[in-house]
DNA sequence: CAGTGGTCTAGACCACGGT
DNA sequence: CCGTGGTCTAGACCACTGA
């Protein structure tokens, strides 16, 4: 501290960078949660580019290695993504058709393909214990209820029950299905605002009820994938919960431990 | 390349770092390839100490910063783990009961336990055709096939074939199951003196054939889950394939997705 | 060509662990 | 107390992108 023989950078006292947060925390961690909530806030749109590494230096009064720290942790996170030369985006999440990661759908040249959608009922109805569990409501209170059908090569594959919750969602009811297309997050982030950052999956295996087999047209009884999944914004409160149900003949997932 | 009003650090031309590999590689992936082989060639044992980033630094003949960097992506690998004033370490990875991440088993007071397993069964066999492929032969190869059960409050619950290469593995097949207790990879580290570093496991859904369904007593046909592993070295060299087939009702996954 | 991210260096100081 | 990893700086040069 009192050291007169300290030679090197000048002592970090100066006000200089507006980061918040716990004083404790390194200067690199302080900045990437100050980047992290300027991108949940929308500062900069999924897809834009965020200011150069020597612009947010400046900004942030710290040195270029310094943000390139912060910036390396939420790209590994997956909130951005460098491109050299060009520059550092915000990255659009595409989760909608990340149910695929767990079923596999390849046509003859060995490509994968998205299975077409179709939504086959939107009714209020009260929340079954699973969905309000899920989104945090309490049993019975009023939900929308979507159910869409995904079919491959005009065969059922997958079955999905959405339960969206009612006052924001209320509006989702009547737009015509031209106005909503295969996946939906998409229509949450243009007509309801909200960006679905993360979602949480619980997979099981389970024999399939008589309706849910119908639709699949398997037999009641057979078994199927369950993949239950919360869609969560950035700051992690709960937009949709949905519970899918995929033939197990689809599925397969590959995971390295390390 | 030839601007003379150059200032800093002197051209790299000299050799200088003892690195092979692709030398269009970055230097620090060059370094994280070969501690990651120097690690799977127990250069450092288990648990133990690696030299300090200064003598790392030396040792390659690059900067203190550059070896951080290779470390860092070692230690996110889970390869080595580092002690803030100790020093860093190799992990000493704990995969056998890794198995038990699909599959679910808690007792009355919800505590997670890991099934018995048995012996069944050892021969030398042709590799089928997977296993070959996992391991990296040819189809009709020489292997040891180990077959093995897990019971759960004596219940079969998951049965697994595995396959280990011939000519290292071959005292394998005699020794007493009383030296072998119910994890195989610290076998495979004081026996045969080869590490698992890490493990890729592939996922799907099938009907249960006639023996193995014998084994977990559930009827024939009836849906299982299959994990296919490949065990590695931290080089990524393989040293056993395995085939678990698993009871479905018991397989459960949860996954955050960002 | 200018601007962006990517690599690498050299060095100071801090915080922690074990002796 | 010394040695270890952890943070941060300042700056040069390289490789790529896009106008």
């Amino acid at each position: 501290m009192s050291d007169p023989t300290r030679i090197s950078p000048p002592p970090r006292d100066e006000p200089g960078a507006p980061v918040g947060g716990d004083a404790r925390l390194p200067l690199h961690a302080r900045i990437r949660d100050d980047l992290a909530a300027r991108i949940a806030a929308q500062e900069w749109a999924p897809g834009a580019v965020i200011p150069a590494e020597a612009a947010l230096a400046r900004h942030y009064a710290t040195s270029i290695n310094t943000v390139r720290r912060s910036v390396e942790q939420l790209v590994r996170e997956g909130l951005l993504e460098r491109r050299q030369g060009s520059g550092t985006y915000v990255r659009r999440p595409a989760f909608d058709a990340s149910l695929f990661r767990w079923f596999h759908f390849t046509d003859q040249d060995g490509r994968v393909t998205v299975p077409e959608s179709r939504l086959l009922r939107r009714t209020v109805v009260p929340a079954p214990e699973d969905a309000a569990r899920g989104l945090g409501l309490a049993r019975g209170d009023a939900v929308l209820h979507v159910l869409r059908l995904r079919l491959w090569a005009e065969t059922p594959v997958v079955v999905e029950d959405l339960y969206l919750p009612l006052p924001r969602f209320a509006r989702f009811k009547e737009m015509p299905e031209s106005a909503i297309g295969p996946l939906l997050y998409p229509v949450y982030e243009r007509e309801f605002g909200c960006l679905v950052a993360q979602v949480e999956d619980e997979l099981s295996i389970a024999a399939v009820d008589g309706e849910h087999a119908t639709l699949l047209q398997v037999q009641p009884g057979s078994a199927v994938v369950i993949v239950d999944r919360a869609s969560l914004a950035a700051d992690e409160s709960v937009i949709d919960w949905r519970r899918a149900r995929g033939r197990a003949d689809r599925f397969r997932y590959k995971l390295r431990l390390r």
